[in-house]
DNA sequence: GGCATATGATACCTTTCGGTTACATGTAAC
DNA sequence: GTTACATGTAACCGAAAGGTATCATATGCC
């Protein structure tokens, strides 16, 4: 079962999250451009990578003319933060706390 | 590459998540409890999620008689929170007000 | 001790994943 | 029109993932 791409799957590979990482930064980028950002793959994996990407929303093209611009679209980080994530949120924070309160026992 | 194991690699996978939002309700369950969730899934299957979960420190065990008790250890979905996706939430953040903008111009 | 129980580890199989090379397609440039 | 460029797709491959059935081990119980 469960062989159906999600956005956490395809945030499993750390080469996407990079592609993803670089979006945040520069707002946009063709594929030629992200492609040079991972030398140590060719440009047909890192266009795998962004169909991949794509095929979970978590980017978003744009064609101009030969040149596909890559856009990020926050909105799936957002929904794995808010439907997901925060719900343990309080657990780690829970344990901060916790930490918190044995440095100090150990100060007095 | 990148077949180094991970939290990120960790989360994929639909059964995993599952069994941390169990975790998540319930503090401590052992291991068959656990299995009994996912009939689908041998127990085998579920041994082997929590092996994984285990290895990324996902969940914390103490071996208890025959019994292995399950904890939650939510540090790692802290340090995902806070090392990565936080520093996407300003663009969520912003496409929000973007929509709010979007949708208060509509009704004007 | 002897048997049942709880659980992890192993062996094996099939599917998916990430990578490569080669090819197809569409656009720009001359 | 022809040539160069940007990019995606297809075919293929080896490794890893996730599943099952089976085995090994340790604990609890009579």
């Amino acid at each position: 079962m469960s062989r159906r791409k999600d956005a956490f799957a395809a945030l499993a590979d750390p080469t996407r999250r990079a592609i993803l990482d670089l979006l945040r930064d520069r707002a946009t980028l063709n594929a030629g451009e992200i492609a040079t950002e991972f030398p140590k793959i060719s440009r047909a994996a890192v266009s795998k990578h962004l169909k991949v990407l794509r095929q979970v929303r978590l980017v978003k093209v744009r064609e101009q003319g030969r040149e596909w611009h890559y856009r990020l679209d926050p909105e799936p980080l957002a929904k794995i933060y808010k439907e997901w994530l925060a719900s343990f949120a309080p657990l780690w924070d829970e344990s901060l706390r916790e930490l918190k309160r044995r440095v100090e026992e150990n100060d007095e």
